[in-house]
DNA sequence: GCACTATATTCCAAAAACACGATATGGAGA
DNA sequence: TCTCCATATCGTGTTTTTGGAATATAGTGC
């Protein structure tokens, strides 16, 4: 039941949602996610926090980065339906579209480079 | 989104699964809900109208009671799908067999004769 | 009309979720 | 070691969610 209900509400979230729609195109680290959010860096490790404690996502250390990739769901059979129907909801929404069209141009050392 | 957002919104409270649990096995009225799950009255309505606005459920009004019942799914995809799982996900959590189990002793009349 | 009853709605207080700025952690390089 | 940078965590104010008591609504029968 508490598995069931973790990843349900970190999928009642429209920012988790994006999340998880734009590491279905590609893995992110967290500047990146932040950046194509336009949230506070805080922010969006926080969401990213409570979609990996769901079993959605899956981070990796990668020397000073961590880069987030969707789970493959094989700790949660919930997540795990829920990513394999992601993958095709929700596309048709402007705002998901738009925000996926936006990723082209979002690159961690780009981001680097305008600090 | 909104729609999306709305039934994984329904979902992840327990107190709401539980219901649709129930409504899972048959037909109840708001008063043998809230018997069944110990609660305030209004708590129980007012669940029921969030899972009625996620689609998740439907209630037909016969005389002074509202009898509430899963949705056939035709309005929301999101809700359909979830409902599909929870059919067989969660039976084997402890809080929900033993539930299910406790309908059997649940009766609208009875529960008026002992008013 | 009047009473009675099942349900819905309103009101209020407690708890949780959310966002941001500020600070802490931990790895990389000089 | 010291500094720098990406990320995580903490502290705080704001908003949302939740539950129950009280009240309102609507159907039933007299």
């Amino acid at each position: 039941m508490k598995e069931f209900l973790k990843v349900m509400k970190a999928a009642s979230d429209p920012t988790r949602v994006k999340i998880i729609k734009m590491l279905g195109m590609r893995v992110m680290c967290v500047c990146e996610i932040q950046t194509a959010l336009g949230t506070a860096q805080s922010t969006a490790s926080k969401h990213l926090k409570i979609l990996e404690e769901a079993g959605l996502v899956v981070s990796k250390k990668e020397g000073l980065w961590v880069n987030y990739l969707l789970a493959d769901g094989l700790q949660s059979p919930f997540a795990a339906n829920l990513l394999g129907n992601l993958r095709h909801w929700l596309n048709d929404e402007p705002e998901i579209s738009h925000l996926l069209k936006t990723l082209g141009q979002i690159d961690r050392c780009e981001i680097l480079n305008k600090k």
